[in-house]
RNA sequence: GGGCGCUUAGCUCAGUUGGCUAGAGCGUCUGGUUUACACCCAGAAGGUCAUAGGUUCGAAUCCUAUAGCGCCCACCA
């Protein structure tokens, strides 16, 4: 055909151009339709701050891999895009901001300063909307949602508003991990934890020794803890003590917990109430004053006398030395243990009292039948019922484990940027009225005055709704309908806890309905050498855009699909990717090359049986049904890996290698040429959308590839017999190269060979122009028997004899070594089988086709074991 | 401390229900201007499937133990 394409496939050229089609066909927007199914994924939000990093990417290229897939099996797809507030990560880059122009939010105000978050989240919205698509993503922007915007806002407010009045959310003061930077509550695990050398300093304490880290806490210590078995101080439990300490004696009671471990140091632990987790469990027990010495900021509070408002660091300094004036400090040792540290800005972990939000996870209240379950209860039990199937699995027990152990979940943040918490206060008589608009009047004192309880809540309060608030709840419209519990969840394993486990909870309570059918978690994308990728190591670090930029989004999305197995991390480094630009572009040329070969009545022309012809034809659309079958069989079960192995070596390996190198001799067949090409090309589509999109438009399609049906496995379309004599063939040409090249024939020198073909000598003859053109033979007889032929190369395939006139090329002695290797290893592989056939429990438990199998393989290596000591024998 | 996982070619990794002489890509080596593609083609070398036991007719695959590596959770005052 006459036309022009350049020799390679330049994807800047084409990529941009090919996603405004496909946005502007409405390709991405699916309709509802009753008789097809949904197919819907919610996209993870990527936060509303920075740019797109591998971690979205990975998640958009296996996500699209599904969707376009669903789409092309004719399901109504759904994937629906959209960012998150994240609060506390925004807040902090705008803070960062101000910084750097010297002002804090303070100076700002509230109203201001959300002003400033808002423009920077538009910007960033922005930017990762341009992002998303650039990685080819298919998912619907008419539909579009921000965890801010108003109906999640509305949604926010109304879930609050119904577990409030359910009895599941309250208001307590807590013992909360506080970070004294972003001045905020943390949920447990929003709290991290790195290893850090401190000192333990062991203090003189009354009648105890007690040891710590943190001195400063002993001016909130209202308590000595031991063990109840500790027979030291089985007397003494339950007594009070006077200690000496830095700002003169103070009142401890002496109580037992199991917790203290009486070998270490003197057996006997301090107790702060107010700043640490198990002190202030221990004080609820045993009902112990609570004594708050430390601040929001982290500095002392006006209680500590001469201590007040220095930070607690300074304090423990000063601590200290005024104990060691006291002759209070026994000794002073190194301690390695590890601190707790913000998640968001690594700033040590302050505990304190504070007036919170909760969620009570435990209460017994969705009724389930007839029984009343808690929101833990009935989140684990949708896993447990298989009503949600996690992948890969063994995040199952990982998933329990956590939800077992889960407490009361703190979902205020005294941060601006959020979810204002839908809580009024009466400034007369202090009376909460929970609604979504400030109250008018108040019941109790017929006050006017209210004030809004100036926190937010957790930024995953919102994104635990992020399946069904998107679509619209709680109005119950269509797309709520149609596409809810959404098909799949696709993230990264590292925010199972995060998120998916609150959207479980989150759904379960609110529509009494699954978020998801299956989770699918994939895992972190790493370097090199393994390790995380960190922008304190830029070198390792690699950036999808600017991969993008070099080789093009197809080979980015293949790097990260290819070679991954759910739940296990993956490295990945630029060769990789360059790796599978090649591919890519191998593509490309498969279809030039198809194009220069067919004209122009050919692409019109539909695909009929009776356009099949030769045994190539017929082997090329077996090995094709046959791809297709298993692809289907992987993407079912979510093996992107190993169904784009699959497509990728049938392309390169099969109809490249083999049948485009056959078609260039006299078997030319456009038909099958362009159909296993289309063919081919929707199932790459799914994992290079681009490419395949183009080269669908330059075989004349004026439909886009996009909304084409997925093929399907064709039993007519199968010739297993052959497809079999087809192999034969293939097998003979590799053995002549392999010999030419054990020999060292160069490769532009043709030669002759004889070829004993037994009953293949029909398929062989039909096919005698390719097996001259391509084992590169100057002339070929083929016979279905004959004599052995001296003074020539013999080879074996199956059961066809190969004989290549060469003995002048031969040195004697390299041949007779290579066929005595050869007799050594399939005599060892002889003896094995026939070891194994002659087992009984072989014969009597295994498939009878793996018996068969092993029987005509020993038959096949018997005999071209005798010919090769033949072979031997006249060699010398 | 509790839980989970990994160990397969020089490197990165597949290996589905236990069943062909364990595969791929990269790298290495030997050659190559063939009707698309050197981002290519042909061929080759390279493995004690971490180790030791066990179950089985049969184990990279299942079980037990050991070693090394990694992750998650809890937390030690």
């Amino acid at each position: 055909m006459d036309f022009h394409i350049e020799k390679a496939y330049e994807a800047k050229k084409f990529e941009d151009k090919i996603y405004q089609k496909w946005e502007k066909s409405d390709a991405f927007t699916p309709k509802i339709d009753k008789k097809k199914k949904p197919f819907s994924i919610a996209m993870p939000p990527p936060n509303a701050t920075g740019v797109l990093h591998l971690g979205h990417a990975i998640m958009l290229a296996i996500q699209d891999i599904m969707i376009r897939h669903h789409r092309m099996l004719g399901d109504s797809t759904l994937w629906l895009p959209g960012t998150d507030h994240a609060a506390i990560a925004t807040q902090n880059k705008v803070e960062q901001f101000l910084a750097k122009k010297g002002k804090t939010k303070y100076d700002l105000g509230r109203k201001k300063f959300l002003q400033e978050v808002n423009k920077y989240v538009k910007n960033s919205q922005n930017i990762i909307r341009k992002q998303i698509r650039k990685m080819g993503s298919s998912c619907d922007w008419t539909r579009e949602r921000y965890t801010l915007d108003k109906g999640l806002t509305n949604a926010v407010q109304e879930i609050f508003i119904k577990m409030y009045n359910d009895g599941l959310i309250y208001r307590g003061d807590r013992i909360v991990n506080w970070c004294p930077r972003c001045e905020s509550t943390l949920a447990n695990d929003e709290v991290e934890y790195k290893d850090a050398k401190e000192k333990l300093y062991w203090i003189k304490y009354g009648p105890f020794t007690v040891a710590t880290t943190r001195p400063e806490t002993m001016l909130g210590d209202t308590a000595v803890a031991v063990n109840p078995n500790d027979k030291r101080y089985k007397k003494i439990v339950g007594n009070k003590s006077m200690i000496p300490g830095p700002l003169g004696e103070f009142e401890i009671r002496v109580v037992a917990d199991k917790r203290v471990d009486p070998e270490f140091g003197s057996g006997a632990v301090k107790v702060t109430p107010a700043h640490s987790f198990d002190d202030f469990e221990i004080a609820q027990k045993n009902d112990l004053p609570v004594k708050s010495v430390i601040n929001e900021k982290g500095r002392m509070k006006k209680n500590c006398g001469k201590y007040a408002k220095i930070t607690t660091l300074q304090c423990r300094k000063a601590v200290v030395k005024d104990l060691e004036k006291l002759g209070l400090i026994e000794k002073i040792e190194d301690y390695e243990h590890s601190l707790s540290i913000c998640y968001r800005c690594g700033t040590p972990i302050e505990p304190l009292i504070s007036k919170q939000w909760f969620i009570n996870v435990d209460r017994t209240i969705i009724k389930d039948g007839k029984k009343k379950k808690s929101l833990k209860e009935k989140s684990i039990e949708v896993v447990k019922n298989k009503e949600i199937q996690i992948l890969p699995s063994k995040f199952n027990k990982i998933y329990f484990n956590w939800m077992e152990n889960l407490h009361d979940w703190c979902i205020s943040r005294q941060i601006w940027f959020g979810h204002r918490i839908p809580a009024w206060y009466c400034k007369n008589c202090d009376e909460i009225v929970i609604r979504k608009e400030k109250p008018i009047k108040c019941q109790r004192c017929k006050s006017t005055e209210f004030k809004q309880d100036p926190d937010t809540l957790d930024t995953w309060f919102s994104s635990g709704l992020w399946t069904f608030s998107t679509l619209g709840w709680p109005k119950k419209n269509k797309d709520l309908k149609y596409f809810h519990p959404t098909s799949v969840m696709e993230t990264g394993y590292d925010i199972l806890f995060f998120w998916v486990a609150r959207m479980i909870i989150m759904t379960t309570y609110a529509l009494d309905e699954i978020p998801f059918r299956t989770v699918y978690l994939h895992g972190l994308i790493r370097d090199r050498e393994g390790r995380k990728m960190s922008k304190s190591r830029p070198e390792t670090c690699i950036d999808p855009l600017e991969m993008i930029e070099k080789y093009g989004t197809d080979a980015v999305r293949l790097s990260l699909v290819i070679g991954g197995t759910p739940g296990n991390d993956m490295r990945l480094y630029e060769e990789k990717i360059a790796g599978y630009r090649n591919f890519v572009n191998k593509i490309w040329n498969a279809a030039r090359f198809a194009l220069i070969n067919i004209n122009k009545e050919d692409l019109k022309n539909n695909f009929e049986q009776s356009m099949i012809k030769s045994f190539a034809d017929k082997w090329v659309l077996t090995e094709l049904q046959k791809l297709i079958n298993e692809v289907d069989r992987d993407l079912e079960k979510y093996r992107f890996s190993e169904a784009g192995t699959k497509i990728y070596d049938f392309f390169w390996s099969k109809y490249c290698d083999w049948y485009l190198e056959i078609s260039k001799g006299e078997h030319k067949n456009p038909a099958v040429l362009l159909f296993v090409l289309k063919t081919s090309l929707k199932l790459l589509h799914p994992f290079v959308p681009f490419i395949t999109e183009k080269l669908w438009e330059f075989l004349g399609e004026d439909q886009l590839l996009i909304n084409e049906r997925w093929p399907k496995s064709d039993k007519k379309l199968i010739f297993t017999e052959e497809a079999k004599t087809m192999d034969l063939i293939h097998n003979i040409i590799s053995k002549i190269r392999s010999v030419r090249s054990e020999l060292r024939v160069e490769p532009a020198k043709k030669i002759h060979a004889v070829i004993y073909a037994g009953k293949y000598i029909d398929a062989l003859e039909q096919k005698r122009e390719a097996l001259m053109r391509l084992a590169r033979l100057e002339s070929l007889e083929i016979k279905d028997k004959g004599p052995k032929i001296k003074k020539a190369k013999a080879a074996f395939v199956d059961k066809t004899e190969i004989y290549l006139p060469l003995k002048d090329l031969i040195d004697l002695n390299k041949e007779k070594k290579r066929l005595e290797k050869d007799i050594g290893s399939k005599e060892k592989y002889i003896i094995s089988l026939e070891s194994k056939l002659k087992n009984t429990g072989f014969i009597k438990n295994a498939p009878k086709e793996v018996v068969e199998k092993s029987k005509t393989k020993l038959e096949n290596e018997k005999e071209n074991l005798k010919k090769l000591k033949k072979q031997i024998t006249e060699l010398q």
